[in-house]
DNA sequence: GTCTATACACGGATAGAC
DNA sequence: GTCTATCCGTGTATAGAC
């Protein structure tokens, strides 16, 4: 009886991983993971249904460990304003882009209703933690009462995912520094006039 | 001698438009192409030195016209904040992404030195419009004097880009449009206050 | 100039041995 | 469970006829 502990199975999700970051997914071939992890054909089929399948856990892991990186900056005990800035001026490996984001750009992912349905719902979660820190900042009264949470959460994330697009664009992160601290400056300006 | 009206070729260029914008650059075939144009594979072959002559050759039109639209919206008489709206808030067809920005999750795009060359300069067109307008807004007292115009601009540019990525991510525009009127809504923030 | 025929490698999946 | 052998389609490019 099989121990369960899938080390080969874990080898081949974490060269999946690796590779749809490089590559994206239509790029991606079974026989490239399969070199990467050391595995021969025989393993992949037998753990997944194909490649799709691998990649849809390969995709799932990724956006649970880029949530809790986010999760990270946002729950932190500051101002609103602060924990945004601190997800906006994060470190990130701009010129490899968001291994999410990057989906988008790939038809047969959008094309794949697994596929689609992990990279949606990741942007959904990351768009509700957002949501709730400018709804924590809006009871606070720490910006203008104009502010409409849920306009403002897609801005913020719209500002990182376009900075990849343009660095990656560019072949440099200077656009996506730019783009974020932009983004910093237009959210001071969002916050309550002093009422004296 | 030939006639230098060039039919054959400007359909291969517009089917290879087409494909770009619908499938990305590595997902495209040249076979696909040739179906599309309703040509054989000599006479791209003839025109074109391969695939990526040809997609360049097709990009570069595309940018050509993305520039030509940007400079419609930006170049109005109105206010910088104005046309920056009107840039902002045009019609897209969300759903397709951006032509030249979607190239930027192709990995074979940004490893082509012509590919990337073409992206990378359209970015560099359209900031530089953006930047102008900015600047321009300055010297008019519009915003207040902190804005940093090259930031600014590229935080416009990342709205409109990473709109595209969270509207294809959700399969719907609601995002790209949030995104949008978040911006605008930030961007009003940023008007130089009344000293009276 | 444009066509068809051909070449060759690679994509993704299956079969069956161990 | 994992391996290798095999299959068939497609991607990109070349050859050579018309």
């Amino acid at each position: 009886m099989p121990r369960a502990d899938g080390t080969t199975r874990d080898h081949l999700i974490e060269s999946t991983r690796e590779l749809l970051w490089e590559r994206g997914y239509t790029a991606t071939s079974p026989r490239a993971i399969l070199d990467r992890a050391g595995a021969g054909q025989g393993s992949m089929y037998h753990h997944f249904t194909g490649k799709e399948d691998l990649a849809a856990a390969a995709m799932r892991d990724t956006a649970q460990q880029l949530l809790a990186r986010t999760e990270t900056d946002l729950a932190g005990d500051g101002s609103a304003l602060e924990r945004l800035k601190a997800y906006l001026l994060r470190q990130r490996e701009v010129l490899r882009g968001c291994p999410v984001g990057r989906m988008t750009g790939d038809a047969e992912v959008l094309g794949s209703a697994v596929l689609q349905h992990v990279v949606a719902a990741t942007f959904d979660e990351l768009r509700g933690r957002i949501v709730a820190v400018i709804c924590d900042g809006m009871d606070n009264d720490e910006f203008d009462g104009s502010v409409q949470p849920a306009e403002l959460a897609d801005t913020v994330l719209a500002v990182v995912q376009g900075g990849y697009v343009l660095a990656r664009a560019a072949g440099d992160p200077a656009p996506f520094d730019r783009a974020v601290r932009g983004a910093v400056a237009m959210l001071e300006h969002t916050r309550k006039k002093d009422v004296r």
